[in-house]
Parts: C-alpha cells; sequence; structure tokens
DNA sequence: CTGAAAGCGCTTACAG
DNA sequence: CTGAAAGCGCTTACAG
C-alpha cells in the first residue's frame, strides 16, 4: 500500500540538465538535438537523440512554448454532437493532426454562451489554431481571437468574415447533383426538407437544388422548414409534408441525420413507402446513412479533402501565423446510391 | 490587406509584469492575487483582479505550470466513437471539467497501437490525469503513466489493476434488473445478444442477467455472440438468433446500438415483430433509443452519477495526486419502458 | 501583508 | 559547431 502510495506521486520530470550533465555537453548543444532546424554536428544530434530515448526525455511542451510562442495545440471547438457527422470528424481531425504532433483540445459545449466562456478558456491555453466546427462564434470572442493572434478556421461552414479561414463543401453544387439525380430518375415533383435557417449548409444546398430543378424545366420545389438539423427535425417534419397539397416524389433533406428522422416519420405517421412512394436523399454520408434499415442515398461529404485542406492550414499558421486566411470550398464528387431512392422512368 | 495581416500577427501578450507597473505593485503581489490560499489583503486582491479583467489580463497556464507541476489538463482517450454513448458522455464530461477550469485534451484513435503513441505525446503535456473511455491501454503505456505520476481512471469500463481509478456502472445489477423486468412481464425463454467477450461490461451484464433468470427458476438464458458493440454486430446476430431451435421472447442485447442493428435484423431478415413476436431490452439509453423507429426499452445508465465520480477524482488528484485510487461502481436505477418490449401475461 | 530574488525547463542570440 | 548567459511568464520561499 505505502509501496503503491509512493508509485503515485510525481516523478521528479527528466529535463534538459539531466540529460547534458548525462551526456557531458551543455544544455545549449541537448536543446539544438531537437530542432530539426538548429545548426548542430549530426552525429551531435544523433547521439543526444540515442540517449534520449534510452533514458526517457521529452522536452517540456510547456517551457518551450513560452519561448517560443507555439503551443502545437489546436482548439477544436464542436456544439452540435447530435450529428454523427462531428464525431466522425472530430476523431479522424485529431487522428490527422497528431501525425504532425499536433495536440487537440477539446471544446463541446451546447448553449452558445457556454461556448464563449469554453473559448476564452482555450485561449489561455494560447492554441496555435482555433477550428470551429458548425457552429457560431460570438463577435466579441472572434475579436478576441484575433486580438491574441489565434487563426480561426471554420470548418464545414462559410466563413462570415474574411478574417478567418474557411473549409466546407460546396454545397451549391452538391444540391444541384441532388436535383440532377432525382430528375434523370424521372422525379417530377421536388421537395426540400430545410434545417437551421442560418446555416450556410443549409441555404447553400436549397439553393443549388432549387436553382438546378429550375434550369431543368421543373416547377420550383417546395420547401418544408424543419428548423433544425436532427432526427426529431426530420421526424417532425413528415407531418406537414404529409399536409402538402400534391405530394413530391423526391425528397432532398439538408443532411442525413434529417434525413433518416423525415424517413422514419414519414413510413410511420403517414404510412408512405420509401422509396415506392417517394424517395428521398441526404446529405453527408455518416455511417449510418448506410444502415439497412434506411439505406439512404446521399451525397458523400468530400471529408479527406476538407481534411487535409485543415490540416495544412493548420501547418501553415503554425509556421507563419500572419498567413493571409482564405476560404476552400471543396466540390463533392460522389453521391451514393442506395435504396431510398429508385427510378420513376419505369412507372 | 496589408491592415488584415497585421492585425493578425501574434500580440504580445500582457503579463504579470504588465499589470504590476500598470498598478505600482510587485509582481509577487500581483500573482497572489490569483490564488485563493495567498496571503493578500483582499482589499489588494479585488483591485487587481479588477483591473486585470479590465486590461484583459489572464495568467500564462503554461508558466504557471512549469512552477505548480500542475496543468490543469485533463486527457481524455476515446476510441469507440461508432457509439453514441461516447459522444455524449465526452461532451458532458468536457462541460463538467470546465466548470472547475480543467481543459480537456482528446485522444481519439482507431487502433491500439495508434492509442498507445497518442497518449504517449498526450503525457509530454503532463495532464493532471487521464482518463480512458472504453478502451484498453498497453501495459507499457501504463507503466508510463505511472512513471510519471500520471493517475489514470477507466470510465465505463472495471479497472484492470488497482494502480488505476474507475468509474463505472455496476453491470450486474443493470443485468439482473432487465432479467427481472422481463420476467415479471410473462417472458419464459431468455436470450443474450453478446458484444466484445473482453469488456467488463458485456461479461458482467451477461453474468447479471443469467443469474437472475436462474435464480427465478428460468432456464439458462441462450447466448448469442455478436462478437461486437455495433448496429452491425447486431445485425448480424439476427441470423444466428434465427437459427436457434426454439425463439427466445425476451431479448437482452449488450447495449443500446448493438440492440437497434439487432432489431433491425430481425425484422428485415428474419420478418419478426418487436415486441409482438419478442421483446428487446437495451443498455445505455443514448439519445437513439428514444427515437420512434426503435423506440427501445433500455436500462439507462446513471450517467450523471459516473461524470460526478469522474470529475470528483479529477479535483482530488489535482490537489493530491497521489491518492489512492479506488473503483467505484454506480447501481444502474432506471430502465425505462418504451414499445420494444410487451407485456406476454395477458396471452 | 508586501517585495526582491531565485528558479521552473526550456530556447536562442551572442561569442568563441 | 558548441557553450555561457539571458530570458520566456509565472510562483514561492524568504525577508522585512
Amino acid at each position: 500500500m505505502a509501496d503503491n502510495a509512493k508509485g503515485r506521486e510525481r516523478k521528479p520530470r527528466i529535463t534538459v540538465k539531466d540529460l547534458a550533465r548525462d551526456l557531458n555537453m551543455s544544455v545549449s548543444t541537448v536543446s539544438r538535438a531537437f530542432h530539426p532546424h538548429a545548426v548542430i554536428a549530426q552525429q551531435t544530434r544523433d547521439v543526444v537523440l540515442k540517449r534520449a530515448q534510452e533514458i526517457g526525455y521529452r522536452p517540456n511542451p510547456f517551457a518551450r512554448s513560452l519561448i517560443t510562442k507555439k503551443t502545437r495545440i489546436v482548439g477544436l471547438v464542436v456544439s452540435d454532437i447530435t450529428n454523427p457527422f462531428y464525431p466522425e470528424v472530430v476523431t479522424r481531425m485529431t487522428e490527422d493532426l497528431r501525425a504532425f504532433g499536433m495536440n487537440v483540445m477539446l471544446v463541446a459545449a451546447q448553449a452558445p454562451k457556454e461556448i464563449d466562456d469554453a473559448v476564452r478558456l482555450l485561449l489561455t491555453y494560447q492554441p496555435d489554431l482555433a477550428i470551429i466546427l458548425a457552429s457560431r462564434l460570438s463577435p466579441e470572442v472572434r475579436d478576441e481571437c484575433e486580438a491574441q493572434g489565434t487563426p480561426v478556421v471554420f470548418f464545414n461552414r462559410l466563413s462570415e468574415d474574411d478574417h478567418c479561414f474557411g473549409v466546407s463543401c460546396d454545397n451549391r453544387i452538391g444540391g444541384a447533383m441532388v436535383a440532377d439525380f432525382l430528375i434523370d430518375r424521372g422525379h417530377q415533383r421536388l421537395a426540400y426538407i430545410a434545417a437551421r435557417p442560418d446555416a450556410s449548409t443549409n441555404v447553400e444546398r436549397r439553393a443549388g437544388f432549387v436553382q438546378r430543378a429550375i434550369e431543368r424545366g421543373l416547377e420550383e420545389p417546395v420547401c418544408v422548414e424543419a428548423g433544425l438539423f436532427s432526427y426529431e427535425a426530420g421526424y417532425g417534419a413528415a407531418a406537414a409534408f404529409g399536409a402538402l397539397a400534391s405530394r413530391p416524389d423526391g425528397v432532398f433533406c439538408a443532411n442525413d441525420i434529417l434525413a433518416i428522422g423525415f424517413m422514419d416519420g414519414v413510413r410511420r405517421e403517414l404510412g408512405l413507402a420509401i422509396p415506392e412512394d417517394l424517395s428521398v436523399v441526404g446529405f453527408d454520408d455518416v455511417a449510418m446513412a448506410a444502415w439497412p434499415s434506411h439505406a439512404l442515398t446521399t451525397v458523400r461529404q468530400p471529408v479527406e479533402a476538407m481534411l487535409k485542406s485543415t490540416v495544412d492550414i493548420a501547418r501553415k499558421v503554425s509556421a507563419q501565423p500572419a498567413a493571409e486566411p482564405f476560404v476552400q470550398r471543396i466540390a463533392p464528387t460522389v453521391l451514393v446510391e442506395r435504396q431510398s431512392t429508385r427510378n420513376r422512368h419505369a412507372d
């Protein structure tokens, strides 16, 4: 027991000094071995690194960042955790950033007010970059980031001002893809199930979808306002959909989780069959979309490319914090066809 | 443009020195104002804190932790992101820890090997505590945590050795609750759909369930091995279930996501009706369990209490790192009855 | 109760 | 190419 407790006492960490003494070198030299661009004899570096490995020395990132002003910490702010797209993205983002030695400090919160506070606490850790997943930042907090010199990237949202980076799918193109897909398969009356009216993703998917439908000579698709990106919102939208004068035969939902709720609502509340009575298309291609119960046809977000772009930004601002922000929109290329849609030309 | 770029340069941060000069005090005094237990005149503290607020000074946590050896960073290791229980827990945990000024550094990874590397990187940041959600840690990495004096808590898993804290639901009791629930409602032939054989959650839920069924005079429940905690595993288990000689009328699945997959498989592959042909019970009570499409009866994990216990540990080890580890098992108290089960006494 | 000084573990000009 | 020294932004004995 006593032994046990003793084992858990915070052991004094091995420091540069220890390693320098061990190697009979100066701390300067030892330190240089850990910096790829530092001027040091290759042989010396090898010796240092080897010995460090042996005795388990790793530079203290806090002491280091006190001088370099770099923390290798990336703040990740996520609020909409009910959308399975985000856990998937968070996991991959964490892995990808780690591959470049960057650690993720997570800020998850529900209320916008909480987000603000959380970001402020995050800022005291001087992250090299803050990544905002699908939420808003109050203008004040945005300014605080700027004042502190922390670059911000909005992921999967249109950046609202030109002080921030933005990485997102080209949602207009995605919306148009869906319209083409449905029209090519003989659908005549299209509908859009809308989510948050203030989300760029919702607005753009809708615009691309509606515009393409009109371009191709269909009537303007009817819109049902579900209000949120959630299962419940989709389920609830089924009632309003059922009340439409003439029933659409092709429905595009703002994202997958909304589509899945909508499908369940349509089936259980309206007693309609999918895809016999109507086709349903989503957006994201979350893992759940492939489940046999829904087999949702959907636009796959170019997550790989979006993550790569984000990691590139992280590396760039890490080297050069004053880099000029830009917005990158990546066109989706894959529409995964499953059993929630069918070809109506046969009718 | 030039203006823009200039605005983004990392501004020199306000330091104690700046604030001390501004207030005509020594840095020592200013510093003390930020430490609740420090000896300082109340009036002085008020003045300092007020002025700090005004000019936006916040102590640099890195510089601070260099001396205190406390980082207020909690490492959160999560691997099984396909189970919606974890995103929910991660969000709440992050919020709850933040309420005590602790930040979460997230380590998400798929492969065990990756986890090891990720935890090593995490360790260089000297987290005050590492919380492991439902994954394993290789013995070597466990030793590295110990060597560095970083306490470890296993969340929702039985701690495997007495060097680590453990916080989990009492899964035996939970399993027994399910058996009682089904038996009380007239079910005669019980079955268990098993997930990872090496997970304590799976093993204990099964044991509690089987034992109680036997105690109450039923035949030993049959077990179907699904192998994993996933939708796909549950869906796949339906086939084996359908091949059983005599069909069970009450099924307990190792957790919700497995149950949801199982229900879909049973309905689509076997053409059986739930709850008419069989009742299905899950474990966790994730948000998805309440969706109308599944309306899953399930044991609610005592998440509140589990989180509270975890945060308490975080605060305790933060004050006294050598605290003796313990394992806390919290009995579940709520079994949420929905429409995936019914009363068979009427038959 | 407050201040001057040392020091946490590093990095980086500056000499040599 | 290497070392001695200064300093990053704090905290904390130690005096007073």
